[in-house]
DNA sequence: AATATTTTTGCAATCGTATGCATTTCAAAA
DNA sequence: TTTTGAAATGCATACGATTGCAAAAATATT
């Protein structure tokens, strides 16, 4: 039925050495000789052997495990995102392993609590909000957390974002460029941090435009709510002559209700923006003009301050934002010149 | 800076106890009197204590730890299913350990080495093939590996797929029933169990209605390769009047590719099927007529399959087959009666 | 060839928990 | 009150590895 797990004694029992020896020849740096090296190596693949991950992490303390906390998959900019995560990770010798935080708030904590039980080496936040409390006991165990796309107050924490006021900045500058009037904003959930900047940087720039807001509705980073504010927005005798939708999952949602519901036409009476250009932005479909999270670069600094804190155990939080281009496509009327 | 871990001991010292009443609180089903539950318990909280599930894994051979190994998150049914699973297991006190395997074939084998490495207490391989070798290893080490979305041959490996068969049987009805003439298909990556099942259900069907297929490329489930099987197949003197899209990532590319590159209407000249019943499906921008795979009572009969095996360790593999139901929307052209 | 130095090696302790066994405690039955 | 059985507890060991220390072996130096 079951074999029996083949431990490091029966290694050395084969190749004629002690257990100590064994586990010097799997642990990267130990000293051993070029002939013990060969014997246990040899004797470690005719049985199968590979050392235990979890006995290992019991004396070293370090398990080589990241906790990722989620919220949505929905969105496709997190599958995106996980996908590179755990891909760099894995290069670097580390795991992922996944929580979803997909009910209420105080369900972050149990989540948490969970996810320390397995003894992480650290902990990746993609869109998840860490109270004080929270932040505070990672911090008492000695695992360092990074916040994934969203930042906090807490300066304990380290964060990698785009950088978002610049993003929403340049969403304004395009839709004015262009001669829009009558410009409006869909929000996320305004408890983001994302949502917050964006907004932040879009308003700004439209106000040294001389512009301001036309109209506003809140859609949460949920489908369903954004339809509904699509619809409200676009149900008024004057509607908005473009609309910044805080990201694309939302925005494709607003584009279905503009267009399929109310038979407005895109771009010709509305310009629609959307933040984050995940794949389907570029699909013909909906052709959406967006600001393009640069997910590669993201991941990499995410991954490279999460390791920096965990083998140089240095403790400074660091926060990086990076800047996304604007990609232009269909969505969006352009002037001609 | 970083407080020292609080292990058992301390808490036992602190409750006035002995360290096995500590562990016996916190394991359930041991035994322990009212007095010491509380002491302990109150000690613990007291402390922060909780159990390291990592050394207690090592004792009692169970890491509560399920490996999942995937291939593609860009195709949208796989982030659902994941969300589903993790979800699914969180709730029975297990947790996802998350491994890709984009990249060449062997590679899996590598793969599974780090798995198991962790002592996992079972695999879930998302529509990842495995090789005997590995499937032996696998079963020699213990450990019970599920296939979602994918069967195989052999025999030691449980599988959970939705009826593809019967699905693509559906599909052929469909199309023959409003009659369609010129059927086209184009597949996925023939390795794949789930291509080979719809393709036979569909053929069949054809054949069982006096048609045979008019037109076949493949597009291996890639996007880009799924363009290009479409660009060859509508760009003849005769095109097809339906096509049936292994999977409904592809088939979103194909519709792109007819619609906005060739021009072609949907569903007056061509209809088109896909399958999976991925979210983007619904929306109306695409309004897919595809065969849906029922992720929840996958995801719940991969689960319970699993949890079986490893609680139980019972060794019979399972063959499920989920049925799922036609959905019909925009893509296919329809008889009026 | 003899000594000094470095590299390997094995022994034993350790990480934090679970659990078999023997003993004590407690409540129920007589 | 005594007897009996069950429940609770503590002691000590085990899980599978890493690592400090001291002894042994290999290498370098004179």
């Amino acid at each position: 039925m079951l074999n029996k797990k083949i431990t490091s004694i029966e290694v050395a029992k084969l190749a004629g050495v002690s257990q100590s020896a064994v586990s010097r020849v799997f642990t990267p740096g130990a000293s051993s000789s070029k002939k013990t090296n060969a014997l246990v190596r040899k004797a470690a693949l005719d049985l199968g052997y590979r050392p235990n991950v979890l006995a290992r992490s019991l004396i070293t303390g370090k398990s080589k495990i990241i906790g990722l906390v989620v919220a949505y998959l929905d969105n496709y900019f997190y599958p995106e995102a996980l996908e590179l995560l755990s891909g760099a990770l894995q290069k670097n010798g580390y795991h992922v392993l996944v929580f979803m935080a997909t009910n209420t708030t105080g369900n972050i904590d149990t989540v948490v609590d969970e996810i320390l039980d397995y003894q992480v080496d650290g902990i990746i936040a993609a869109s998840v909000g860490m109270s004080t409390n929270l932040a505070a006991r990672c911090s008492d165990a000695g695992v360092p957390v990074i916040l994934f796309n969203r930042t906090q107050d807490d300066k304990r924490l380290s964060a990698v974002t785009s950088d978002n006021e610049l993003g929403g900045k340049k969403v304004a500058q395009l839709l004015c460029k262009n001669d829009h009037k009558r410009i409006a904003y869909i929000a996320g959930w305004e408890g983001a941090s994302t949502q917050r900047d964006r907004e932040k940087g879009f308003i700004d720039e439209l106000k040294k435009n001389g512009q301001s807001l036309f109209s506003r509705e809140v859609g949460n980073f949920d489908l369903e709510q954004a339809r509904q504010a699509a619809r409200k927005m676009f149900s008024k005798d004057e509607i908005p002559d473009a609309v910044f939708v805080a990201n694309d999952h939302m925005a494709f949602a607003v584009m279905d209700v503009i267009r399929f519901e109310l038979g407005i036409k895109i771009p010709e009476q509305v310009s629609v923006v959307g933040y984050d250009d995940v794949p389907v932005a570029a699909w013909p479909a909906y052709s959406l003009s967006t600001v393009r999270q640069p997910a590669k670069r993201m991941v990499a600094e995410t991954v490279s301050i999460l390791i920096d804190c965990i083998e140089n155990n240095s403790t400074i939080a660091r926060r990086i934002e990076i800047d996304g281009p604007l990609i232009q496509r269909g969505s969006v009327k352009i002037l001609k010149k």
